[in-house]
Formats: C-alpha cells, structure tokens, sequence
DNA sequence: GAGATGTTGTTGACGGTGTCAACCAGTGTG
DNA sequence: CACACTGGTTGACACCGTCAACAACATCTC
C-alpha cells in the first residue's frame, strides 16, 4: 500500500527525529524529503507542532499494542511486568528523540486524539501491574498510584540517560540496572508483606 | 555589589526561562533586556548553549547547597530525606523551565565545569541517602545504585509532571504523592519488622 | 455538460533567530 | 607613542515558521 503524502510527512519527520533529534525536523526539511514543496505540510498539519503531535500519536498507539502483546505473551505477571518495562526501554533506547517528544514535550498540543492515545498506553501498562497486585507480587497499594511510581521510576532513569545525566560521571547505572533495582525492592517488599498470615488477602 | 555584564546576561537569561520556557530565551531578548546590542553576549559566551550552560551551572550549585543544609537542618536522616525530595520538587515547580533545563536538556554542552556542579548536587543528595542506609531506614544496597532509583523516580515524577502527562487524563497523583509513595514502599521494606508506613496509603 | 466548490499543491514574501565579519572606543603596557 | 586586548557596536547572511495569493484538479450540484 502507498502511503499518502500525509503519512510520508508523519514517516518523514519520525526520520529525521531519529537521526538527528528535534531540532532537525524543520518543516522545510520534512517536506525536501517528501519531495513537496516547503509550504506543502500545511495542507495536511496546522503547523510544526501538529505534524509533531501526529508523530507522537503514532508511536503511542503502536507503544500501547506492545504492551498488550507483552501481556498476553507472558502469562507470569511479574515476567511481563519486567519485559514491558525492557520494551519501553529499548523503544526509548533505540528512538530517544521520538521519545523524549512523546513523554517530555512541553510543547506538545494537547489534543484529545493524542491524549487518548497517551492514556491507553498508560492503562495497558496498569493493566499488567494489576495483574501482579492479583498474585502478591506487587504491594496492595492503589493501582493507579503504584503505576504511576512505577511509570516514574522508568521514565525518570529513561529521560537522566537520554539526557547524559545518569553517565560515568553521575555514577548511576545504566537504565535497566536501575529498572532492575526498582522491581527487586518493590517485589521483595510485597513478597515479605503477604508471606505475613495475619494479613494475607490478595485483591479480587 | 553591581553585577558584570556577564551576570547580567546569565541573570536575564535565568528570568526569561521562567518567564516563558526554552524558546523565550533568545539571545537577542537577553541582550535587549541587560540593554546592550544584540551581539554582545558573544563577547561573554561562545553561543546560546553556552549561556544556557552557565545558567545550569550556577542552579545546580545552589541546589547543591540546598541539599547540604537540608542535610545539616534534620538530624533524623528520614525527614532529610523527604526534605530533600521536597526542596527538589518545589523547586523544579517553581522553575520549571530550568529545571528541564538542568535534568533534560540534551543539548546542553558537556563542558566539564557544569559536569562538576551536576555531580556535586548528586553526591550531597547521595549523602542523606547514606545516612539513611546506616540508620537502616533504606536497605542496605549499593548506594549509589538506589541514589540513582529514587533521583530517577523523583525526576520522573517531576518531569511527566512538567511536561502534562500526569494530568487527571493519565490518573498519576501529583508528585508530591508519588514521591510519599516511592519512600513509603522503600522504608516499609528496608524496615518492615520495627516501622510503619509514614502515612498509612498501603492497604493493609 | 457547465459551473461552483473544496482539496492539494505551488511560489513568494515577512519577521525573527543564531551566528559571522568588520569596525570602534577605551585601557593598559612595552 | 605604538600596540594589543577587552567589550562593545552595526550590518549582513542563511535558515526557520508562517501567511497570502494563486494554480491545477477532482467532485458535487443544477
């Protein structure tokens, strides 16, 4: 199937985010590369940040689809917890620009479509850490909190390393060693908690 | 004590940032303001990401000392901790812009002097970590490991917040909340046989 | 079928931005 | 006095996002 020039728009700046970061997709840069002229973008975007926008929107639906995946692949909720978190990881790892644009970009419109977009990936993500709340391998806290922290966590070690804070320099480890770190303390705390009788009752 | 032109220009740069974010820092706004001629700040400061550089430089050394008398204020190493945590937070909420500045930015040159500041705000914040190791209110892991966990998920939590995506639509708390939550879970674990939770959100 | 209308392009211009080059006024210093 | 250095100036350049005006063409309506 061809990709109408709309598409090769969105395809074109996801390229260029790739290859050389925010800053390198300039309008007039997306459209050379479609082979349009430099004023053909705004039949199809309002401008610069929608075309940005419509990027991110893409990336968060097939971010979204990953997890669901991740979580009807692995029936062990903690194993799923952790390779969701490694995909989310490798997504950041391999397009840190497109990354950094979907969950750090001030500048990004608020659009329903992209906040909708945005939510699902999250609530597919608090999916799998419910799931782990059900058997004990996660503290009984409420779900949308303990996602939220968890989210955090990753997000935070993702944006230092992406950022060059989190090198030699900084001495914090590499990104999954602080993932890694993060679901060791939470596990082991939500496994000491329900080994306890008098206060064992997992969530329904 | 009158300020350099050159502290002028870090100054105006620094109000602009919270003024109106990244893009209001143009150097011909910096200039207009200290009220010298559009090219001057290239007599001070090779381009637009050195004197971005400067302004990080000069916050992360303040943060720094807010670090060490937060430290020095609180003899329970606990409340130095989630002192510390709150200084960090009130501070990237009241500067949000340079705060992304410092933490996100990845642009920002790696001169060698801002890594030394950079650094030195990680290790006085390494330090109250420490404390907390030996009084056994953190467990007892590499400290520079979980220094970097619990600065990734303040850091986190702070910047989804900055950037919109912990809003009511993404149901994460407000960061405050999740920065309780991350310390509820670290300290209920470390010392689950003699504390409770500082505030009783886990359902126990 | 013919005209009106909307879609998708185009070219050209405008102001704003970072940066480079050239110049200029002081202010020591040999 | 000549000289270089410091800190400032004006002017230009290319590039950027964006707006306005125009052109080709498909589609709908009478």
């Amino acid at each position: 199937m061809i990709e109408t020039t709309k598409q090769q728009l969105v395809s074109a700046a996801s390229r260029l985010l790739d290859e050389g970061g925010q800053e390198a997709v300039t309008l007039r840069a997306v459209a050379e590369r479609v082979g349009v002229s430099h004023n053909a973008p705004y039949r199809h975007f309002s401008g610069r940040a929608a075309l940005l926008a419509a990027v991110a929107e893409r990336d968060f639906t097939t971010l979204k689809q990953t997890f669901e995946a991740n979580d009807a692949a692995n029936p062990d909720p903690e194993k799923a917890l952790r390779a969701g978190a490694s995909e989310l990881i490798a997504y950041a790892m391999e397009h840190k620009a497109r990354y950094r644009l979907l969950f750090s970009d001030p500048q990004l419109l608020p659009e329903t479509s992209l906040k909708d977009a945005a939510f699902g990936s999250f609530t597919a993500f608090a999916v799998i850490v419910a799931r782990c709340q059900d058997v004990g391998a996660l503290p009984a806290v409420e779900t949308t909190s303990l996602t939220g922290l968890i989210y955090s966590a990753l997000h935070g070690a993702i944006d230092l390393h992406i950022g060059g804070r989190s090198s030699d320099a900084k001495g914090l480890g590499s990104v999954d060693a602080t993932a890694d770190l993060l679901f060791d303390l939470l596990i082991v705390q939500s496994a000491s908690a329900t080994r306890q009788p008098s206060r064992s009752k997992t969530r329904i």
